[in-house]
DNA sequence: TCACAACCGGATACACCATATCCGGTTCGT
DNA sequence: ACGAACCGGATATGGTGTATCCGGTTGTGA
């Protein structure tokens, strides 16, 4: 029996404190595990990891018993970094600037982080802790296309479901280029974010629906 | 001292017909590989190839010495077929229809092809049997690009460079579904083309040079 | 200062996988 | 009918990522 938790409330599952180099080692594991994952993405070995923080393989188990646990946490913090980024942009006047901004920043910020590619590219994150992230993103993106159709630039039919598809997009031509992205991509974004614009004479956008 | 070959130029090099059952093992193999690659991806092994023709390992890699050598025989068809396309629609009037139908036929036809996706992909080719496909469909592409400029349909600064990046991008959005593809992605290649086509108001794309 | 729990390191066991070969048996061509 | 060409697929090989284990070390509270 284990007499030091009698007191914490039935499920209390609060974790005793880590010892000091422990908890320091803890940090290091994380920054690490941003650095490999975003030069290397998210095929790099915890014992990647390790070596790149300059500790053991085992001491990286320890804390987190496979490369999901150590991925969770680290891509937490980016998803909710791109979450801030639009939140900002729903402060913006111009609806249309707005969006386009927020998915310029955003992808900028991915351009050099290869998982973060990755997994905005596979998508789902469903039943991982990254949902909840992934959900803040998307209702402020819906809010953010909302706004650009209230304001009548925004073409008609654009959802902003609309707004993964188009970051794939962005990412397959970051992808094409051997070595590092370049700066490519901006000039698709420019040339997608002409076709989102409401102009008059358009073709209504087929159906956003569908088997995917 | 081979005799069989004395009467031959300096280099023939040409090969001694196949014995009729290995000549139709060929083909076999052949369309197993077009089948096998189209469903499962450049990853399938030739064990698989194999197994889906119906033969063992060991006359697979008689054949062809590896993957690589297999795969070329494969795609070296596809893309030829892809070539005529491009052919075809030099032909049509309109040419911003013409550029607008090539892309949707041949992303159509790549649809269900996840081999023929992930080589557009990856591109360059460079070095392989492919190069030579692969040029012929650039330089239609090109003059396709400069039919549409010459009858004014065209954004300034749209290349022929920018079909290939356009490919993967709509590729990027076929990958995002999970199972099968969907036509999700014609959506999406309405809104590039909309961005690709000639307009007045236009601000000018930026640069198509630089890193990638 | 001491004692012990917590922690560290990294060699190593394990499981998995694609690749390619080898050779006894079979079939084709002459 | 004879030999060359061919077939089949069990299996050797090498490489990789994952995760553990345990002797040695360090932090912490008494």
């Amino acid at each position: 029996m284990d007499t030091r938790r009698v007191d914490e409330g039935p499920d209390a599952a609060k974790p005793r404190p880590l010892r000091r180099d422990a908890e320091l080692n803890r940090r290091r594991i994380l920054r690490a595990g941003r650095e490999v994952f975003a030069a290397r993405g998210l095929q790099a070995t915890l014992n990647d990891v390790a070596h790149h923080a300059g500790l053991g393989v085992g001491t990286v188990y320890r804390r987190y018993p496979d490369k999901q646990a150590l991925a969770e946490a680290v891509f937490a913090e980016e998803l909710d970094e791109i979450a801030a980024m639009a939140q900002e942009a729903l402060a913006e006047g111009d609806a249309f600037a707005a969006l386009a901004g927020f998915l310029e920043k955003s992808l900028e910020r991915a351009t050099y982080n290869r998982g973060l590619r990755e997994l905005m590219r596979h998508g789902t994150l469903e039943g991982t802790g990254l949902a909840r992230a992934r959900g803040e993103i998307a209702s402020r993106c819906e809010r953010l296309v909302a706004r650009a159709h209230a304001q009548g630039v925004l073409r008609d039919g654009v959802t902003g479901a609309d707004v993964v598809p188009i970051a794939a997009m962005i990412d397959a031509v970051m992808d094409l280029s051997t070595e590092r992205p370049g700066e490519m991509w901006r000039r698709y974004l420019a040339i997608i974010l002409d076709g989102l614009r409401a102009r008059p004479d358009q073709a209504p956008l087929r159906d956003a629906g569908g088997t995917g």
